[in-house]
DNA sequence: GCGTTATGCAACTTCATGGTTGCATCTTAC
DNA sequence: GTAAGATGCAACCATGAAGTTGCATAACGC
């Protein structure tokens, strides 16, 4: 696809969330907050092979491409998934695996004539 | 999560695949493939932004991520999707929307209590 | 056979990412 | 008000990923 044709613009913003959710701590966080909740960084730490700065920076990560937010409540900061961007991921992989099907339909069709 | 409860190797799974999508030359070729059915290396490079040779990394990443294959034909090398990962990939994000939303469920019970 | 086309292989550069450690700051609980 | 807990900030290191260039090889077409 060239720079400039239909379809660019969908491809570079699905790319960040594909790639914030292409890593393994990460998406062990996601995992995480998907099954317990809301939690807080030192709590997500706890349950990580990582450090906890390094979790911070995994979910500043993950919150640049709007999947995860926060909130701060005292001294901590509460962690939660957004899904709307998970399920943007999710209708561009359908979109995709549509396309390819009436792709192949229409080589079929042209083979066969 | 930690690396011995269950869930994990679903994560371990899913990351390479959505890391191999979250990179936006990789994408747009995807993107490509599913919109004009299956190309050779020199058809995709045209109309890529880079080198044949980058295109044909990039297709061996898809490739060990299992999203593409290929076929000889003649001199070319023939590139196309493989669905599998990328619906497996689609439903591992339901998944964990599900999941988020029984532990917000979980968690408004709670707090009623 | 020979030029052209399509791809393969390998070395090399650059830069982002994942991870760490050390110290500062801010809340909260007594 | 003071100690302990939760987080923020910054410097630093190591590795891998993305991209390039240059040359080698293999298959067509005539």
């Amino acid at each position: 696809m060239s720079p400039h044709s239909a379809g660019w613009r969908e491809v570079s913003r699905a790319a960040p969330v594909f790639a914030a959710l292409g890593d393994e701590t990460r998406l062990a966080l996601v995992a995480r907050l998907s099954s317990d909740g809301p939690l807080s960084i030192t709590r997500l730490t706890a349950g990580s092979a990582v450090t906890r700065q390094a979790v911070t920076k995994h979910l500043d990560v993950l919150a640049m491409a709007g999947l995860v937010s926060d909130v701060r409540r005292g001294r901590e900061r509460i962690w939660e998934l957004e899904l709307e961007q998970m399920e943007a991921a999710g209708a561009y992989l359908e979109h995709v695996s549509k396309r390819w099907d009436e792709a192949l339909d229409r080589l079929k069709q042209f083979v066969e004539e």
